[in-house]
RNA sequence: UGGGGAGUCGCCAAGUGGUAAGGCAGCGGCCUUUGGAGCCGCCAUCCGUAGGUUCGAAUCCUACCUCCCCAGCCA
């Protein structure tokens, strides 16, 4: 919001709104309003986004980015970008890599760059103060005696037989668990708080376990690693995080969080927990979009059927339109699950504004002008963006061969087809009005070309007499068309719910077997020729498309970002009902 | 089942005792050299259910129902 002019200018007349803040607020936006009106840090607002760099981010993750930076930006705070690097056999460079294009690309900087393992020395010296303080032991059970241990839902956990091990023989195991001395999971450090707590994370939870594994960054300096609840509240008091927000199913974590940091009297950040992503025929879960890459279902962590950043930015998607999008799903602790219309709708809004028209043809019919001049190449001058005067216009060549698309053509056209048809007049954009005369087809029946008359007084597609016409089409002059391939690209699932399966079986099931469709014969008009990879266009007519890095010198690939609005298509689905 | 969280239009979501915002989707219409875009209008007598308190409740109380999370040495 804009700030109000102080001074004695005129002031706005009804401006009961203005004076506050128009936007969009939520619950955890309205906790920290009250926390700087309350004083509390001084007005101070910290805040982190702390991937685990194990995968690549998806827009369930912007969700959360838009959050935590837009929340420290709208009131004057900062906010850290810190990989949870706490299990060494998940995490890899490559990851973190990514993380942070995605971040930027997004269209977020952080203010502090950090690692969990940064404080994996700090985390070690507090674990002996607990030690010290008796509130941490050394627990030689297996992960299969821990479990057997912490009880059930219904029923108490029983003590572990270590429990009362002396402080001194605890800083010494504990001493040698750090040296190596131990194996993998013979060893771990436990809190001592509650065996017989309702709520589990309280039942003695482990804080460190021996695990002798090369770490991305710290190398083989340690061989304990300390788990997420130990780790987590401490880094963001490190960090001296005001608000830490997380997703819901942290919740029950939130004791153990303010545990840890009562215990070790530091910073005391706060943890504020909201509803996760979730989207219709969507999987929003690293594990499952993991397993999609490794087994082959996309071709990669950027496939652009994949709802990862990398994937929507290949796809064509605009960060934009993504903060829109979060911006107006709101956040809440309810469960719910959002309608990909709903992310679609930002997408379409935000690129008709910025798309640049151009006109592609994706599958070519030939067509044929007879009473046009058989060498007449013509100039015909298109608007670039009617969104966006600035955009300019540009010349595309028209001539007597041309391409349209083949569903603008019906031989025998349905109720409210408008589009061309034998002895139907029809405009082409920015070109002539033609009339079809005839139809040719090939030995089995195919409609193979059209032949057609145009009217000389029609130029720019212009009707002197003022006669109107119910259809324009999109065309390619055949002698000029640059070859393209088009990727169509449907939902990657077939359910809304791409969980929901028979017994015995899994996501990959629901797995739809047409989300790519590639087109290669496809024309387009002669600017595209050498497109440059990542730049949006809308095919008029079409959709939105993106060109792709597969793009080669004279031979463009696009992705098909997102078709337009059809509501050709949906009459007929209606009648086919 | 113990604990925690949540239930407001098909979906998302405001509202926190004074008589149901908004967005998406949908449906009409206008406009249109993209059946795009834009514009106009319609779309919850009702807030999980049942009682109760109150002049008055989605908002307070009681009981019940449904859904989500927790039994990793994952995060």
């Amino acid at each position: 919001m804009k700030p109000l002019e102080s001074g004695s200018g005129p002031k706005p007349t009804e401006s009961t709104e203005a004076s506050e803040s128009s936007e969009r607020s939520n619950f955890i936006r309205d906790i920290i309003i009250a926390d700087i009106q309350a004083g509390k840090h001084g007005g101070r607002v910290q805040t982190r986004f702390p991937p685990e760099p194990n995968g690549y981010l998806h827009i369930g993750h912007a969700k959360a980015i838009c959050l935590d930076f837009g929340l420290a930006a709208e009131f004057g705070g900062k906010c850290n970008l810190r990989f949870d690097d706490t299990n060494p056999s998940k995490e890899e460079t490559e990851y973190v890599e990514a993380i942070m294009e995605d971040v930027r690309w997004l269209g977020f900087e952080w203010d502090g760059l950090f690692y969990a393992s940064d404080y994996f020395g700090q985390l070690y010296e507090w674990a002996v103060q607990l030690i010290r303080a008796d509130k941490a032991y050394v627990c030689d059970l297996s992960a299969d005696e821990i479990r057997q241990y912490r009880g059930t839902l219904t029923e108490p956990g029983r003590e572990s037989p270590y429990r009362y091990r002396s402080i001194e023989e605890n800083l010494d195991l504990f001493e040698r668990m750090k040296k190596g001395e131990f194996p993998d999971g013979s060893r771990t450090l436990r809190a001592k708080i509650d065996m017989s707590s309702p709520n589990l994370n309280l039942r003695d939870p482990v804080m460190y376990r021996i695990l002798h594994m090369h770490h991305h960054r710290t190398g083989d300096a340690w061989c304990i690693y300390p788990m997420y609840d130990y780790a987590h509240g401490q880094s963001d008091s490190l960090e001296r995080v005001t608000h830490s927000i997380c997703t819901l199913e942290f919740d029950n974590n939130r004791p153990l969080y303010d545990w840890f940091i009562e215990q070790l009297c530091i910073f005391p950040s706060r943890q504020y927990e909201f509803d996760r992503l979730s989207i219709t025929y969507t999987l929003l879960s690293k594990r499952k979009l993991l397993r999609l890459v490794q087994e082959g279902h996309v071709t990669g962590w950027d496939d652009p059927r994949m709802p990862t950043l990398s994937g929507m930015r290949r796809r064509g998607y605009t960060p934009e339109a993504i903060r829109n999008f979060c911006a107006n799903i709101g956040v809440s602790r309810t469960n719910g699950i959002t309608q990909l219309s709903h992310l679609e709708y930002f997408l379409r809004e935000d690129l008709n504004r910025s798309a640049a028209r151009v006109m592609g043809v994706l599958r070519p019919l030939r067509v044929v002008i007879d009473n046009y001049p058989d060498d007449l190449v013509e100039e015909m001058e298109a608007i670039n963006n009617p969104e966006d005067e600035s955009a300019g216009t540009r010349r595309v060549p028209f001539s007597k061969v041309l391409y349209i698309e083949r569903e603008d053509f019906r031989e025998d056209p349905p109720k409210q087809f408008f589009r061309l048809a034998p002895g139907r007049e029809v405009r082409l954009r920015y070109g002539y009005l033609i009339t079809c005369r005839s139809v040719v087809k090939d030995k089995d029946g195919n409609i193979v070309e059209l032949h057609c008359t145009y009217d000389p007084a029609t130029r720019g597609g212009n009707t002197p007499d003022g006669r109107k016409v119910k259809s324009t089409i999109h065309w390619v002059s055949a002698a000029h068309a640059v070859d393209a391939e088009v990727r169509l690209y449907d939902n990657l699932f077939t359910r809304e719910d791409p969980d929901e399966v028979e017994e015995g079986q899994d996501f990959t099931a629901n797995l739809n077997p047409n989300s790519l469709e590639a087109l290669t014969r496809c024309k387009v008009e002669p600017g595209l020729r050498d497109a440059v990879a990542g730049a949006r266009y809308q095919f008029e007519r079409m959709g939105y498309f993106c060109v792709d890095a597969d793009s080669s010198p004279g031979r463009p690939v696009f992705n098909r970002t997102i078709g337009l609005r059809d509501t050709w298509a949906k009459i007929e689905q209606r009648g086919k009902k």
